[in-house]
DNA sequence: GGGAGGACTGGCCACCCGGCCAGTTTCGCA
DNA sequence: TGCGAAACTGGCCGGGTGGCCAGTCCTCCC
């Protein structure tokens, strides 16, 4: 591998569509330094893909709101997600309140919770 | 393009290591066909390591620990925590404190992501 | 017997959170 | 051309949260 003392990155695949998963194999084949697991063979890291299936009836978040949820799963206070989206805490708690709202939760806590459970987010 | 109507897959990435990530991203960055997701935004699959290192065990937490976490997990408030554990509601901040100083987390939302991940507790 | 750790409780306090009221602009759609 | 939806901002306020201090019990173990 010449001076590139960097080993290869030896990915697996957890795709449960089986076009998705054909198509990453092939565009993932072709690139250097980074190799398909064979089976059995401990990852580096795996490339998962959550089954649509699983989101039946996303409960129409906007894409702000999809924002806000994203960074208070990180733990974000209202402060920092107005300091990171540029936006003032106003704005954020109005998000959080909608998001309250509709994902039928009774604090930001219980909001990540039900949004991991049911797909919204990925923790 | 041309006769390619499949549209770009949209990959987020989840990597404890920094390193790693770095170079995953960089490899992946350059695949036609393959794109990197915006933060918050939804992705087609996720690009996760577990790293072992970082999962050094279990965080040794206690039995009453592991009772308020997974009464925080439901939404629940230090006060519903306390009645429901029959405990004063100074008790359950001391618990939930420990929990944040373990966890490494900022808040408890922080810490039943962060649980959540390392599968401490299941949502 | 003495030390260590866990569980538990109390007071105090700055800050955060969520809900209420109010308003603005911009956009698309009928 | 109006009308709703979305995004955004402000003030106000009760209650929740988390960090600090302090203490008491209990059990396990050296």
């Amino acid at each position: 591998m010449s001076e590139d003392n960097a080993p290869e990155i030896v990915l697996s695949l957890e795709i449960d569509d089986p076009a998705l998963a054909d198509r990453l194999a092939t565009l993932l084949g072709s690139v250097a330094g980074l190799r398909l697991a064979a089976p059995g063979e401990t990852a580096n890291a795996s490339v998962v893909a959550r089954d649509p299936r699983v989101m039946p009836d996303d409960i129409a978040l906007t894409q702000r709101e999809l924002d806000v949820l994203a960074l208070m799963a990180e733990g974000a206070s209202n402060k920092m997600i107005a300091r990171q989206l540029n936006i003032s805490v106003h704005t954020v708690k109005f998000h959080v309140g909608s998001l309250l709202d509709k994902l039928d939760a009774t604090g930001r806590t219980d909001a990540v919770a039900h949004a991991a459970r049911r797909g919204v987010i990925e923790l």
